[in-house]
DNA sequence: GTCTATAGAAGGATAGAC
DNA sequence: GTCTATCCTTCTATAGAC
């Protein structure tokens, strides 16, 4: 009973991720989730009450996801540049199995400025700041030739790095028909991607080594 | 007489652009349009039938638009490193101007890709990577210190540039926020970012002299 | 070419039986 | 908890007067 109630909420929810991440909130379809989710239309409304009870839910924890696996990186304890060869191969690798979560994100984000106030309150961005330059700082100063970074580039190379990593999904479908015209695949140019990535951050911090 | 049809089609065709760029085509309502244009929303179906038509004006002349602005930032006859710079400076002042543009070309492509095929074939895109390949095949040969990349990394470093210059406007909502509270505006960070990203591309550029 | 009025379809939501 | 039937609103699209 509260275990067939559990499944038919997991199914509704599972479908409506699926659908909400292809279509966006405005063109999902409720009668699409529960085709989806082999229940009845009206099942939803029990379950969630509004398509934007629902919706939020979905976004909710998709956001969230993203985050933990932001925040999961960036806790792992390693020297700088193994971290930032680490946090390419993960996150890429991440976004290959949720290769619509990036979009998703930045067009919700986007149609709802308001729905990410509340998020970011949630999160506590300031331990992924910090994650990053006290090994800047400390672990940095011990080194023969310890890097020179200001403390408002921080913000630059890490929104660089995201951007780098998350790009080529968001534009997937620009990229891949223009990739395959010069014979490369998407595939090929993913798995490049994680080194040259790496590769671009370091250039760019030994190149302020003085 | 044609000069007032020119005008009301005109007006349409803006008020579109507006609405469809700040809700994509799921989200736009065609009463909004009619509206902003200040006419009455039989005229839209006059003038352009169907709002899918509508919308396909639209997105087509928007994603000309981006892509005239990238050829003629290409085309431009600067040494690399000079183009570099300009390429930075004028494609995120030109996103300042049209901050929604990227989001929705992200979006509308990520939901139809059926409708990039034609653009792309359209895009004489080869001229873009001419553009920058014999420049570094040629220009850089006569350097006293030629870089050395390799044909396939192109792609790499020429998404790379396009996301860090991208990203910020497509994530606005998400990193705005995030920047005030660690005491940074929007504003300066894009000022900043100019620099930065040449600085960025350059120093691996140099990380490649043998 | 522009408007009013309205058709026609789609989609979110609810009532009520089981 | 799950289904059928249906309400009601919204939206695209068209007919027809001016």
């Amino acid at each position: 009973m509260t275990e067939k109630d559990k499944l038919t909420e997991e199914k509704i929810f599972e479908a409506a991720k699926t659908v909400f991440s292809e279509r966006g909130m405005d063109g999902a379809r409720m009668q699409e989730i529960a085709d989806l989710a082999g229940i009845n239309k009206s099942l939803l409304h029990y379950y969630f009450r509004t398509k934007e009870k629902l919706f939020n839910a979905v976004f909710d924890d998709i956001a969230r996801m993203m985050f933990m696996k932001f925040a999961s990186i960036f806790a792992q304890e390693l020297p700088l540049e193994e971290k930032i060869k680490y946090f390419f191969s993960e996150h890429i690798e991440f976004m290959k199995l949720n290769p619509g979560l990036p979009i998703f994100i930045l067009t919700e984000i986007n149609r709802n400025p308001a729905r990410m106030k509340k998020l970011i309150e949630k999160i506590d961005y300031n331990s992924i700041w910090k994650a990053i330059w006290p090994e800047l700082n400390e672990e940095n100063m011990k080194r023969e030739e310890p890097f020179h970074i200001k403390q408002d580039e921080i913000s630059q190379i890490v929104t660089s790095a995201i951007a780098i990593s998350v790009f080529p999904f968001a534009a997937r479908n620009l990229l891949e028909p223009i990739l395959l015209q010069t014979g490369q695949t998407f595939d090929k140019y993913l798995e490049e991607r994680k080194e040259f990535a790496s590769n671009f951050i370091i250039a760019y911090l030994k190149s302020h080594k003085s």
